[in-house]
DNA sequence: GCAGTTCCTGACGCGTTCTTGACGCGTACC
DNA sequence: GGTACGCGTCAAGAACGCGTCAGGAACTGC
């Protein structure tokens, strides 16, 4: 099922999107403002934002640019404003596509059709190997590979943090990238947080957590999963 | 360059879209019909299709569904009718996006740019070879060609350099520019940090440190990435 | 309201990395 | 042939970032 997350700051489009939507299948999440937006798109990971503009916070396309930043996820633009101008701001801010208002919902979820399409199988690897532990992101559970009925525990913060390095295999990422999208964006410089789990998920999947193998740190740049 | 293939019945829009994307730094193909399109759509490898809904000899959802069966390339389709129903069509029939006439020129490659943009990444190249090693820059990584197991490791300041080289293969880039871009705007004359590092990427990327093939020294100028 | 867990925060030691200085060599220019 | 400049190399101290421990705050379920 596609996860969306809808943001708007008027209480009726929200309402009425999230009926249309939802009875056309879709997961809906919600935010009313660019704080909000930035935590959800970070919690929730959904696979599609509809985003309009004119929030009370923050402008549109400079939110548009901070969630490039750290995330891919399709952007499609709601706006009262039709003019080319404002058009071309967020598309080049990043967002994949600009419907002006009013609309036809019928159009509305086509174009999310159309952008969701081009992810294709955004399927997950269902369950990674650790060391001695396999680690199951959809089911949200840790469990040793030679006997799968002795679980280990992970709390929620060591979860997204994992799972935000699961998601990019072999690949480095980046300490404010890690940060962001945990703890939100206004935690982007405390780097002892990561120290702190780091080593939590180490002592937890690491056979030897003092030489870890998979759980590897780039000094002055980030973390990175090695499979 | 981006080649673009567009398609219309109508010459003077054909005409005055052909200059607007030359002008634009496009490389422009053109069809007049169905049949044309498909023929040029093979041909031709465009990364981009702009296709104008009624044609002389095919329906336009008919045509783009025709597409979809062999190529994945972006299609930006051109209309005059904004009902939401055709709109739907399109979109469903497989095209990425849906721009109704009148429309303004900037709005159209801003719309261009978001729909390459995701293709973009794709033919990006993430790994270079420098002698027996291969830089990924993407995943931050730098491994044996023959054994991709082993890896070199580069602290964060090597990275830097190294990444300011690299995006400039076979040109000079000039000894303030690099001390610019990796150390800041104070550093501008700190040319030794520049052969200090720099001699220590030969070292671990070189075949010969003391003659290098690829990170090249320009007495009195600066350094070249030579591939 | 209570107990247990989870999260936040500060401090400290240690290893790596960065910075800084000095020296020899080759080249270009005088 | 001499000299000055720029480059490569080596070596040292300084600075930084990381892992770790521990205590208190906030939250959860009962």
């Amino acid at each position: 099922m596609t996860r969306v997350l809808i943001v708007d700051d008027e209480p009726q489009l929200l309402r009425a999107l999230r009926i249309n939507l939802t009875a056309r299948g879709y997961q809906v999440v919600t935010a009313a403002d660019g704080a909000q937006t930035q935590r959800a798109a970070a919690d929730e990971h959904p696979d599609l934002v509809v985003l309009d503009l004119g929030l009370p916070d923050i402008d549109g396309a400079e939110l548009i640019r901070d969630l490039r930043t750290w995330t891919p996820v399709p952007i499609v633009v709601l706006s009262g404003r039709s003019d080319a101008i404002d058009k071309v701001e967020a598309l080049d801010a990043g967002a994949d596509d600009y419907v002006t208002k009013p609309f036809s919902m019928e159009e509305l979820v086509a174009r999310l059709r159309a952008v969701t399409r081009r992810l294709g199988p955004a399927d997950e690897p269902p369950a990674v190997p650790i060391g001695a532990h396999t680690v199951d992101l959809a089911a949200r559970r840790v469990y040793r590979t030679d006997d799968p009925a002795r679980t280990v525990h992970l709390t929620r913060t060591e979860w997204q943090l994992l799972e935000v390095l699961l998601r990019s295999p072999g690949k480095l990422v980046g300490q404010r990238q890690l940060l962001q999208q945990v703890w939100g964006p206004t935690y982007r410089d405390e780097t002892q947080y990561l120290r702190q789990y780091l080593a939590q998920l180490r002592r937890k999947l690491e056979a030897d957590p003092s030489r870890p193998v998979h759980l590897i740190t780039e000094p002055g740049m980030g973390y990175r999963f090695q499979p």
